[in-house]
DNA sequence: GTTGAGCGTT
């Protein structure tokens, strides 16, 4: 004969009795028709948790028959949360020359731990060659740190992930934007963008060229807009995969897709990055001029 | 006028 047990769907929710099959069992049907998705009970029995038997989508009372507990639902385990992408090595663009480690700890640490700095120098008169490497604990940092631009020392620099083997992955998060006008900004190109996902880098070379790049964190996004035309301030640019860079001349070794912030050029031909368009800054006021500059934060310049 | 700046003594 059907008899009822009481399930609730956890353990402090209001139970609901569910009818036996003749042979005394619960059917886990007769429960999933109540709480969809539930996969088994459980009880507690001197105060362990228990679990009830099933076999065949049967569920079996407890020894001591159902009436002596309460029953709630077991739920398959929510997915795990994917494995996190784990931090790189950033280089550190831009540096004033005075800038030591310290304060770039200093100044990254506000941004999460930091377990490497490094700022590089002259092996024979021990100046600083106007770059540096971090490394975060945290991927959230380094997100953070990524695809913006830092003041430190007086100076705008660039974080962005290394060239190398990283870089090769950075050209799958990155799109070429042609058929770009003048009357197209780094910051235009950035703030449209970021309604696609987050951008880390955008690169519009100067002097004007009719295309620019632009650089998000995730490939996928990167990959989507692949193909299609956007309108962005009226002008109808065109969205394609961003092919490497050529090798040739000093460093480059294949695919030297660069991602990061934005970029304070120092000489003719730089280009014209933005940082993100909330912080107001204009990309459009740089490069200042090295006169313009306080003699300790002139532009980096590479042997200078 | 459709492909980019600079990248690590180990």
């Amino acid at each position: 004969m059907t008899e009822y047990v009481p399930v609730s769907e956890g353990e402090l929710d209001e139970p609901i009795e569910l009818p036996t099959e003749e042979d005394g069992s619960l059917l886990l049907s007769t429960v999933s028709a109540q709480f969809a998705g539930a996969c088994g009970l459980k009880y507690r029995a001197s105060g362990r948790l228990r679990g009830v038997r099933l076999v065949d989508e049967r569920l079996s009372p407890p020894a001591e028959g159902w009436p002596a507990h309460r029953y709630w639902c077991a739920f398959p385990r929510i997915d795990p949360p994917p494995p996190r992408p784990r931090c790189s090595d950033l280089i550190v663009l831009g540096l004033p020359w005075k800038t030591g480690e310290e304060a770039v700890r200093e100044y990254f640490g506000a941004f999460g731990e930091l377990l490497m700095v490094q700022v590089k120098r002259d092996a024979r008169t021990g100046l600083s060659k106007g770059f540096g490497f971090i490394k975060f604990a945290e991927y959230e940092a380094q997100v953070r740190a990524l695809g913006r631009r830092h003041m430190i020392d007086g100076r705008w620099c660039d974080v962005r992930i290394p060239n190398g083997k990283e870089g090769a992955a950075a050209a799958h998060r990155k799109v070429f934007v042609g058929r770009c006008t003048e009357s197209l900004t780094a910051d235009d190109l950035r703030e449209y963008f970021a309604a696609f996902g987050q951008v880390t880098d955008v690169f519009v070379p100067r002097p004007f060229r009719a295309f620019s790049f632009v650089t998000f964190l995730d490939p996928e996004v990167a990959r989507s807009l692949c193909g299609q035309d956007h309108i962005i301030k009226g002008v109808s640019v065109n969205i394609s995969s961003a092919s490497p860079k050529r090798a040739g001349g000093a460093g480059g070794s294949g695919g030297g897709a660069s991602v990061g912030g934005a970029t304070a050029g120092a000489g003719a031909g730089s280009g014209a990055r933005a940082g993100w368009p909330t912080l107001g800054w204009a990309p459009d006021a740089w490069p200042l001029p090295p006169t313009h500059l306080p003699i300790d934060s002139k532009p980096y310049l590479k042997y200078e």
